[in-house]
DNA sequence: GTAGCCAAACATCGG
DNA sequence: GTTTGGCTAC
């Protein structure tokens, strides 16, 4: 039937039954983008009767695209067959797979190269242009690059206005070269050449617009120009094009992204159906006041009028820390008041600007022994070991893979060192093989000529040996097969899990990887596909009922019942490297704005009076940011005042120390709950490997403290009789009514139990539950 | 050829 | 404060 349409508002739902075309909707926070995209292909499967077979949809993240695809399937009672949904460089990489054959420079088993391994190849690229890496940071290099490939610019066509817009061109076209002679693409490669194999062959491109009649995007603000290309290439025989964004939401432009992409569009099909959604099911007036309040300083935005039914709310805390580490600490204790108030850990985010702050708080998060979620940071795919057995596999794959060959040659350490490899490589380069086609030829011919001698040649032999049975290996195995193989032969253990805490974690690490190439329906292909294009939230859901740990950009398209959002701070948020720019400041509120528009109950903004960078302290500013914010919607001390204070403060610091206690207390009370004041926390020597081995990539196997173990140990019990008592009828606003199991006295507060009659017991803090006894 | 040490660089955001 | 890579001593 069609009862789903039922689930939509009327914005919503003239958007789902939009007649097929260019349709554009502008969708504000929590307005249900992800609603109207489901719906949109159920109804275009039901009513319009079209085939998942013809339908795309791109989103922002694989994990988005699971939810989607999952959300699909219920509202379908049915699995959508067909249907191609995923990143736009997950659906690139397969269409690319599957034109290899027309595609001049690959084979198909191109590997995606990563960051680390385009760096590599720019710095070989300096050298083989005698170039020197230190007057020209190959960092630097690489973003010049990828800023081409993300405006669709090739190193042909690439305008050298400099000198170093010159050695950049330079470096571009040794660059492509390079990944070509690899059989490799980097990610940006994967958008670019599929708009260049569209150009170059009509064909080929006609045969998708057929399979792809009805195209969807989300995150359309976040597109690049290369991405618009694609989507305008492929949308131009049908002109089914539905792209769902917010302009106030677009936070990648430092990597290429243009929200004047919603702008060209509609120039560009004046025909086009704009659609806004406007009502948030999200948060609450209060939040969405405030966000409002932030993002009206930015200009030229399109207007929506925002609007929630949840009317008032709890007003934002704001709060204000000595340092870093009592920033953590106060989110520490403000987590464990919302714990006794009836949240869960994973009902909570804790969300920052740079990764860097993410230490600060883990390290609070493990004193406590609260369960955490840390989203990037050391990203799992980029720890050495890791990095290194996909090295092996991708190797194997793709035996033209110098940059994996030089990583693992000699790792572990078998005897091919500098000196050899030296060797090898212009042997192989006088052969116009690649390295591993060398060792290989080394290892399988015996008659071939070579320039070693001794353990150097017994070492390459052996290696070429081992590595020849991988490739034969790997035909007809499966992933999970190839890589006991290869760990085993390799002796990794041995080399990785020394005894240490640290080898043992690390062995964790490639066991866990391990686990991933379980899968038997996986090709190495497939593997090695997936493991280059996994993103630091697709993993999100792994760890049930902690809290997340995250950058703001990460935290784009999530929701949680509390948001804190930390290090409010000028020269924090906004970043002391968007300063300078206008539209990078626009942006940087942009980012504030996406934070706050996370949160459906709760907002906790917060800034440290001192920081510390690269391991000295500095006296900070409170951001501008936080102005931004009415005072009627906020608790704690006016941002305005304190933001004078902080000055007044960081000058007269070394004087004397001022009445910072006193001041800490009346800005902490809007919490109720015990908090105390870090004095000094102990920087106990456990500290370190405590951190490693409880916590840090442990989540997605190591199960955390359970939801209610005692994260509330008592601190100083304060003599209070207790209100309530075991058997009490109770009534909570939320929760309904309910029966006393338990009351005790935790910390400064009153703690009950409460078994309520829908939905369970909950433990409560007296004095923030606003409990009432009833009859 | 390799392990281990020390200095220099370092850290915005991510697929 | 941490990581990287270049250098030295075995
Ligand atoms: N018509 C509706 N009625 C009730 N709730 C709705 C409706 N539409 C969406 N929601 C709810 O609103 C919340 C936000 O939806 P969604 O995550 O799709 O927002 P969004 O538009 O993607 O937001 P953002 O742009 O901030 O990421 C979800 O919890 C969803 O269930």
């Amino acid at each position: 039937m069609t009862n789903y349409l039922d689930e939509l508002n009327s914005q919503q739902k003239t958007a789902v039954t939009a007649k097929p075309g260019r349709i554009l909707i502008l969708a504000g926070p929590g307005s249900g983008k992800t609603r109207v995209l489901t719906h949109r292909i159920v109804y275009l499967m039901r009513e319009m009767n079209v085939s998942p077979w013809n339908i795309l949809a791109v989103t922002f993240t694989n994990k988005a695209a699971r939810e989607m695809n999952h959300r699909i399937e219920q509202l379908l009672d049915a699995h959508p067959r067909g249907l191609t949904m995923g990143t736009f460089h997950s659906v690139c990489a397969r269409i690319l797979r599957r034109e290899t054959d027309n595609m001049r420079h690959y084979q198909r088993d191109f590997v995606i190269f990563d960051t680390a391994d385009q760096l590599q190849v720019v710095k070989r690229a300096l050298k083989e242009l005698n170039l020197d890496d230190k007057k020209f940071p190959p960092p630097k290099l690489l973003n010049g690059i990828s800023n081409a490939k993300n405006e669709l610019i090739t190193p042909d066509i690439y305008a050298s206005t400099n000198y170093i817009s010159e050695i950049t061109r330079r470096v571009y076209e040794q660059y492509q070269l390079t990944l070509q002679a690899n059989n490799a693409m980097d990610f940006d490669d994967l958008l670019m050449n599929t708009v260049l194999l569209f150009k170059e062959h009509p064909d080929i491109l006609q045969t998708y617009q057929q399979k792809y009649q009805h195209i969807l995007v989300d995150e359309f603000q976040d597109t690049n120009t290369t991405q618009y290309a694609l989507l305008q290439h492929l949308a131009a025989q049908h002109n089914n094009l539905f792209a769902v964004g917010d302009g106030d939401q677009s936070v990648y432009r430092w990597r290429g992204a243009d929200f004047r992409n919603i702008q060209r569009f509609q120039e560009a099909h004046p025909d086009a159906q704009v659609i806004l959604l406007e009502q948030n099911y999200r948060s609450t007036q209060i939040i969405l006041d405030a966000a409002k309040a932030v993002i009206q300083h930015n200009q030229n935005r399109t207007h929506k009028n925002l609007f929630t039914e949840r009317q008032g709310g709890e007003p934002i805390v704001i709060d204000e820390a000595y340092n870093d580490l009592e920033e953590g600490d106060i989110v520490i204790s403000t987590i464990k008041s919302l714990l006794l108030n009836g949240y869960s850990p994973g009902d909570m985010a804790v969300m920052y600007r740079t990764n860097v702050q993410s230490r600060v708080l883990e390290e609070a998060f493990i004193r406590a022994n609260m369960p955490y979620r840390l989203i990037g940071a050391t990203q799992f795919y980029k720890r050495r070991e890791v990095k290194d057995i996909i090295a092996y596999l991708r190797l194997v794959h793709n035996p033209a893979d110098s940059v994996s060959f030089n990583r693992i040659v000699n790792v572990p350490t078998r005897g091919i060192g500098a000196k050899t490899l030296q060797t090898l490589q212009a042997w192989a380069a006088a052969n116009q093989w690649q390295p591993a086609d060398a060792v290989i030829e080394l290892a399988t011919n015996p008659e071939v000529q070579h320039p070693f001698r001794g353990r150097a040649f017994n070492a390459l032999h052996n290696f070429g040996n081992m590595l020849s049975a991988w490739i034969t290996a790997s035909a007809g195995s499966h992933v999970g097969d190839l890589f006991d193989l290869i760990l085993e032969q390799s002796n990794y253990r041995e080399y990785i899990d020394d005894g240490t805490d640290e080898g043992c974690d690390r062995w964790d690490n490639i066991m866990e990887l391990r686990g991933v190439a379980n899968d038997p329906n996986l090709t190495l292909s497939e593997f090695l596909e997936q493991v280059a294009l996994v993103s630091e939230t697709d993993n999100l859901e792994e760890v049930p009922n902690s809290t997340t740990l995250l950058t703001l950009h990460a935290a784009k398209g999530l929701e949680y019942p509390v948001v804190f959002i930390t290090g409010l701070e000028e020269g924090m948020l906004p970043h002391s490297r968007s300063m300078q720019d206008a539209e990078e400041l626009a942006e940087e509120r942009r980012l504030f704005y996406v934070g706050i528009t996370r949160a459906k109950d709760r907002v906790y903004l917060s800034h440290a009076f001192r920081r510390t960078f690269y391991g000295t302290t500095e006296a900070t500013t409170p951001s501008r940011f936080l102005m931004d914010i009415p005072e009627a919607l906020t608790i704690g001390s006016k941002p305005k005042q304190r933001r004078q204070e902080s000055k007044a403060r960081a000058s007269s610091w070394h004087q004397s120390t001022p009445s910072w206690s006193s001041n800490r207390s009346q800005s902490s009370s809007s919490l109720g709950a015990s908090r105390r004041s870090s004095s000094s926390p102990a920087h106990g020597g456990n500290q370190s490997s405590d951190k490693k081995s409880a916590s840090r990539y442990e989540p997605t196997r190591k199960p955390l403290p359970k939801p209610n173990s005692p994260y509330d140990e008592p601190k100083r019990a304060t003599p209070t009789s207790c209100q309530f008592s075991t058997g009490q009828k109770v009534e909570h606003a939320t929760f309904g009514k309910g029966i006393v199991i338990e009351s005790k006295i935790t910390g400064n507060d009153e703690e009950v139990s409460v078994a309520f009659n829908k939905v369970g017991i909950k433990r409560l803090a007296a004095s923030f539950a606003k409990l009432a006894v009833v009859e």
